[in-house]
RNA sequence: GGGCGAUUGACUCAGCGGCAGAGUGCCUCCCUUACAAGGAGGAAGUCGGGGGUUCGAAUCCCUCAUCGCCCA
């Protein structure tokens, strides 16, 4: 392939494929994405990646995230600061085992116990080093500038001791325990999954309303409704609001269960709702959140019903064996025939899925390992309160503090195989004991002497490594370099969702495991950015299952990466969801061959002439060099304000304008006249300002569009035969010998607008663009006139006039045509009978627009309250406001009159 | 049930007390040697409804409506 950012000649198209991966690989071999260069005089700038599946594909929430944060870390990074973005994956638990256990089923039609546990194991190891990391090129695609080289995943061994860690601290303050819990049980891949490994969703359903015989009072019933009535067979007891006189008759009494003959009470709890169906709730603790605390309080008891698969155990009775589809049609055909059965109802309701495997969640009872959360909670919610930890938007600390505040205990086994298996061990007893180093079987328990017998066969839920991602990726538990200088980080990004999962538990986990600091500095991040959700082109979320995500892989192949990047940044308002059609995406791609062909442009015209430099003390800089200049600065004095407060949507858009209008529309076609001749001495100061402009704002976008920066930069400094490293490793611009020049600015707003009022007749009379003209220009007030007067040869240049008079009045000659914008009015002449019509009607709605505000600036100040109240400021804008406008008045009725 | 967000031109969105903006689309003109993936000009909005605060409200407050998200 041929190569064309060797050469100083850039391509006529602008092709992103040419050069995207190839300038990566110089990225790479400059070593610049690994920090630590002259450490010790930098301050270091980390971010940590919030850790994909091993398992996953990069999607457009990933591309989006990973784009805001290669924008900071190639900003801190061109600050001076020692960036590290630090990459990694996430082992998944449930959702790689799954993955492997399919393909070995699908393959070889074996299961995971036909093979053992470490014959399975073998397998995703297997498995991830064939495709573990394919996101992670992805990542390199977008531009990514992580450090490959600390590249981390939360199995390798070293995690593995982190973790262990960790658990063993744990265990040994209290902070874990064993128990029996209702847990949110997957019957399908049989384990416990936490809350928030459940989703909820919309099902057609029927309420079935079951009648229990009150006992000792023959024909008399009390009627639940359940939507589940399997679960019957485990009821406890039935509920009633104390305040219910449906039922005041029955406080105290028995009910008898059907088909199990148990008897139950009917207990008095207020919360129970006396509107909703019969005001009466079967209370079933051992397979209902709700029922589970309910009975907690009422001391019922608990019956558990299933077996690990969802099928009914023994305390079904009759049913026992039947999985849980089966066992309802069974009991709601049997309480039929015995009467007991009401009317049933369609009712639509949410059911609890698994994330995973998507089958319903069976709540139950089983023996897990918890984390004790509302110690560790605590400082987590000082961290956001103090305002140590920061969240942008703002509003999502709401979110992160609400949970935390009513935090549950957290379930950390899984039973799974792959995952770190709980560091557990148990004596012939069944004591068991946390160790940082295993345990042989047969050795000795450590406290009570007795026997190991076995290790606890569960895995730790994938959450409890990734808590530890912030400072278990550099070294943690052991003190290293690393840990000491990257930690802690500055910036995290991430998607809403995962506030709770990861971030308020990576914020626990600092200030609970990382007590050799002192409190302040055990908080995690100073930031937490919440980004966008990425939509489709309706406004729905992107899923694999409904089919309608965009692959950013295809809109990098087709658009490029920098105009992806760019896009996503220009669409999405910090926070804000996004709707996204693929081809929204041509607004970046647009913009990136818009910069292309100014380059290419100015480095044509740059190439082989002198050029001076415009910030020299004896620079002979034109209003337009003024202009451009102090308009680079503002831009980069905004842009680098946006980047400071993690604006970045703020940022690429005004540097979007700044390279489109100011610089593209204005400053190069005025620039072009002077360009043509290598003597004109003008012609040397407008290439140095290009160059100068050119050079910095490369520098502005770079963080933005990383390729072609780099690519243009190259170039640039090849035809000027300057040497110059990497963009990515150069100095963010700083302003030197730059100023904002507002006297130059106002200058260009007149040449701007004369040149605009030409255009305008030439567009509504349908003269040509091209065809010269003669103009005769009036300028009433002397500041306009004499910037015209001024700049007259620019202004020919600009609106191809032949000739252009100014003065103070012009006498409008019969075939003419005029315009008025502000103070400056524009005669044009032209031949005999051209239409005038539309520049008519222009003018005239010009001048109604210009009455109703002259209409409304004196009803303002005529009135007396706001001359009192408003701002002496704004009272004299107004002021200002309404000479403006009744010159300009004038000067459009005089015009119109004429026509 | 609780919380959050959105509602601004045909579409997608900025603006968040002081002159209603951008990109796309639309209409007209222009292949001018950086870019037709472009240039010039034009049309297009009672800022979701109603109330309030204020000299002044798209912007702040209340309320209603619609849509969406999160949590329970």
């Amino acid at each position: 392939m041929e190569a064309p950012t060797r050469t100083t000649e850039l391509s006529t198209r602008y092709a992103p494929a040419e050069f995207e991966h190839e300038v990566y690989e110089r990225w790479l071999a400059s070593g610049g994405f690994t920090p630590a260069r002259d450490a010790a005089l930098r301050k270091p700038f980390v971010i940590m990646i919030p850790p994909p599946n091993v398992t996953g594909v990069l999607h457009m929430g990933h591309a989006l995230n990973g784009t805001i944060q290669d924008v900071i870390v190639r900003y801190r990074r061109m600050q001076g600061f020692d960036a590290l973005w630090l990459p990694g994956t996430d082992h998944a638990g449930i959702a790689t085992q799954a993955v492997v256990e399919r393909k070995l089923y699908e393959e070889e039609k074996l299961t995971r116990n036909d093979l053992g546990r470490d014959a399975f194991l073998a397998r995703v190891w297997a498995w991830k080093e064939e495709h573990g990391s394919y996101i992670l090129q992805q990542y390199r695609r977008l531009g990514a500038s992580c450090d490959w080289s600390r590249t981390r995943f939360t199995m390798e061994p070293h995690m593995s001791r982190a973790v262990r860690e960790s658990f063993v601290r744990l265990f040994e303050k209290g902070l874990v325990y064993r128990g029996a819990r209702l847990v949110n049980w997957d019957c399908v891949l049989q384990t416990a999954v936490s809350d928030d490994e459940i989703e909820y969703v919309p099902k057609k359903d029927k309420l079935y309303p079951l009648r229990y015989p009150v006992k000792g009072r023959a024909g008399e019933f009390v009627t639940v409704a359940t939507t589940r009535p399997e679960t019957m067979l485990g009821d406890t007891g039935v509920a009633v609001n104390p305040a219910d006189a449906r039922y005041a008759h029955l406080h105290g009494a028995t009910l008898v269960l059907p088909l199990v003959g148990r008897e139950i009470p009917i207990v008095l709890d207020e919360g129970v709702e006396m509107d909703f169906g019969t005001g009466a709730v079967k209370v079933t603790p051992g397979h209902d959140p709700a029922d589970y605390e309910r009975g907690t309080r009422f001391r019922l008891p608990i019956v558990n019903l299933y077996e690990k698969d969802g099928r009914l155990n023994d305390n079904g009775g009759p049913f026992a064996g039947l999985p849980r589809e089966k066992a309802r049609d069974a009991v709601v055909k049997a309480l039929d025939e015995l009467g007991l059965l009401g009317k049933v109802e369609d009712y639509q309701h949410n059911v609890a899925v698994s994330d995973r495997s998507k089958s319903i969640i069976e709540p139950l009872v089983s023996e897990q390992w918890f984390v004790r959360m509302k110690p560790l909670a605590e400082p987590a919610i000082r961290a956001a309160r103090s305002g140590r930890l920061q969240f942008r938007p703002e509003r999502w600390q709401k979110v992160y503090l609400d949970w935390l505040e009513n935090v549950h205990d957290w379930c950390i086994s899984r039973q799974l195989w792959w995952g770190h298996q709980i560091p557990v061990w148990y004596d012939e007893d069944g004591v068991p004991v946390a160790s940082r180093t295993d345990l042989a079987i047969g050795s000795r328990h450590p406290r009570t002497g007795k026997s190991i017998v076995r290790q606890d066969e569960d895995v730790l839920d994938t959450w409890a490594s990734s808590w530890l991602w912030p400072f278990a990726t550099l070294g943690w538990p052991d003190q290293t370099p690393d840990l000491a200088r990257f930690y802690p980080t500055q910036f995290l990004s991430t998607a809403r969702e995962i506030i709770y999962l990861w971030v308020a538990r990576m914020v626990m986990a600092g200030y609970e495991f990382l007590d050799h600091l002192p409190e302040e500095q055990r908080c995690p991040f100073d930031v937490v950015n919440v980004h966008a959700t990425v939509l489709d082109a309706k406004g729905r979320r992107m899923s694999k299952s409904a089919g309608n995500g965009i692959d950013p892989i295809e809109l990098i192949d087709k658009y490029g990466a920098d105009a992806t990047r760019y896009s996503l940044i220009l669409l999405t308002k910090e926070g804000q969801d996004v709707k996204l059609a693929p081809d929204r995406i041509e607004q970046g791609f647009r913009f990136t061959n818009k910069l292309w062909n100014a380059a290419r442009f100015a480095l044509m015209n740059v190439a082989g002439k002198p050029a001076a430099d415009p910030t020299a003390p004896d620079a002979d800089l034109r209003v337009e060099d003024r202009w451009i200049l102090s308009r680079l600065e503002r831009a980069r004095r905004e842009t680098t304000a946006a980047l400071e407060e993690y604006r970045l949507n703020d940022a690429a858009t005004l540097l979007y304008k700044f390279v489109w209008n100011d610089l593209c529309d204005w400053y190069l076609e005025l620039v072009k006249p002077r360009l043509s001749s290598a003597e004109d001495p003008s012609g040397a100061v407008a290439r140095g300002t290009l160059v100068r402009v050119l050079a910095d704002t490369l520098g502005l976008l770079h963080p933005f569009t990383p390729y072609v920066t780099e690519v243009l930069w190259r170039s640039l400094h090849e035809t000027i035969g300057r040497e110059a490293g990497l963009l990515m490793n150069a100095t963010w611009p700083d302003g030197r010998g730059l100023t904002l020049d507002p006297e130059a600015e106002a200058e260009m707003q007149v040449l701007q607008d004369l040149v605009g009022a030409v255009r305008q007749v030439r567009n509504l009379t349908t003269l040509g663009d091209r065809q010269p003209l003669e103009a005769r220009i009036a300028a009433p007030r002397d500041f306009e006139r004499g910037v015209l007067e001024r700049h007259a040869d620019t202004i020919r240049a600009l609106a191809h006039l032949s000739s252009c008079a100014v003065a103070a009045k012009v006498e409008r000659p019969r075939a003419s045509a005029v315009a008025v914008v502000g103070g400056i009015e524009a005669v044009v002449l032209l031949g005999e009978g051209v239409d005038l019509g539309k520049l008519h009607d222009v003018l005239k709605r010009r001048l109604e627009k210009v009455r109703s505000g002259i209409a409304g600036v004196d009803a303002k100040l005529a009135n007396a309250a706001f001359i009192e109240r408003a701002d002496p400021e704004v009272v004299a804008e107004e002021r200002t406001r309404r000479l403006e406008l009744a010159l300009e008045a004038t000067l459009l009725e005089r015009n119109l009159a004429g026509f």
